[in-house]
DNA sequence: ATGGTTGTGGAACAA
């Protein structure tokens, strides 16, 4: 069987409902990770979903930023939600796919929102940065520990690792996203933890990929001026189920878009 | 070098 899990940054799940709706419809993954829903938990869009054939859903919201949920064709189970840096942003949500997922039953599925870190790359001038490292530090001593049995890993990092994440790797350097105080952190903790890079593991560089394009270019698509933020990332166990990991760019050209691209993964299990 | 846009919520902040 397949098993396809897609990640996907929406900017305001109450907004963009109808793109998520359009999404599901046309792509049909199994699983939807969203990151930024912007919604507080009582007023995630559940009637809109109905019908759907994505009854299954889990998030952690909170007023005004942030925000995570998994949605689902199959049953999850145990829904956990991971604090870090001493904060309450919901910045992650893990689920468990049940029994009725096939040979996918029982894969953890984590759904990671990383502080985007603000505009000044320096610890002492920007309180954002300092966050989005120390939460990349935390996330490192959780990764080492935790990864054992299947699981998937996806979400908006903020981080685009390597030289060819990037249109720009010189200019760039000393942009938050692309720093190699980043890049070497996310790098690390994702090696050390076991994870697989799927997109990288199909597609090695050069090979530009991007997932995100600002809204401030006057043309995105023309500029083309795109980083890869979003990130789908296996455990060693599933390295030789992956299949495809395809970047669904049109859903940047739709109408009143999210900056970010869906991601989806599809693994051969 | 700067400024460019979007969302929440109804100003200022985050991205």
């Amino acid at each position: 069987m397949q098993l396809s899990v897609t990640s996907w940054n929406i900017n305001s799940v109450r907004l963009r409902i109808d793109l998520v709706l359009r999404f599901l419809a046309e792509a049909k993954p199994d699983v939807l990770c969203l990151q930024e829903t912007k919604c507080p938990d009582d007023a995630f869009p559940l009637k809109a979903l109905r019908g759907s054939g994505y009854e299954h859903v889990v998030f952690a919201g909170q007023k005004g930023y942030n925000g995570v949920a998994i949605l689902s064709r199959f049953p999850l189970h145990t829904r956990d939600v991971m604090g870090f840096c001493e904060r309450q942003d919901a910045r992650h949500i893990s689920a468990v796919l049940g029994p009725e997922a096939g040979k996918a039953a029982g894969i953890v599925l984590h759904d990671f929102y990383v502080p985007a870190g603000g505009d000044v790359p320096d610890v002492n001038l920007n309180p954002k940065f300092a966050h989005k490292l120390g939460f990349l530090d935390e996330l490192r001593a959780w990764g080492g520990r935790r990864v054992s049995g299947p699981a998937i890993l996806v979400g908006d990092l903020n981080v685009a690792p390597l030289e060819h994440d990037v249109w720009s790797h010189k200019q760039l350097l000393d942009v938050v996203s692309h720093t190699p105080v980043e890049t070497e952190r996310l790098e690390t903790l994702r090696g050390e933890a076991g994870w697989i890079d799927a997109a990288r593991h199909l597609t090695p560089e050069p090979e530009k990929i991007y997932t995100w394009w600002s809204y401030r270019a006057a043309d995105w698509s023309a500029t083309n001026k795109g980083r890869r933020l979003d990130h789908a990332w296996v455990s060693p166990d599933l390295k030789d189920t992956v299949r495809r990991v395809e970047v669904a760019r049109h859903a940047r050209g739709w109408e009143r878009p999210s900056d970010h691209a869906p991601v989806t993964l599809t693994l051969d299990l």
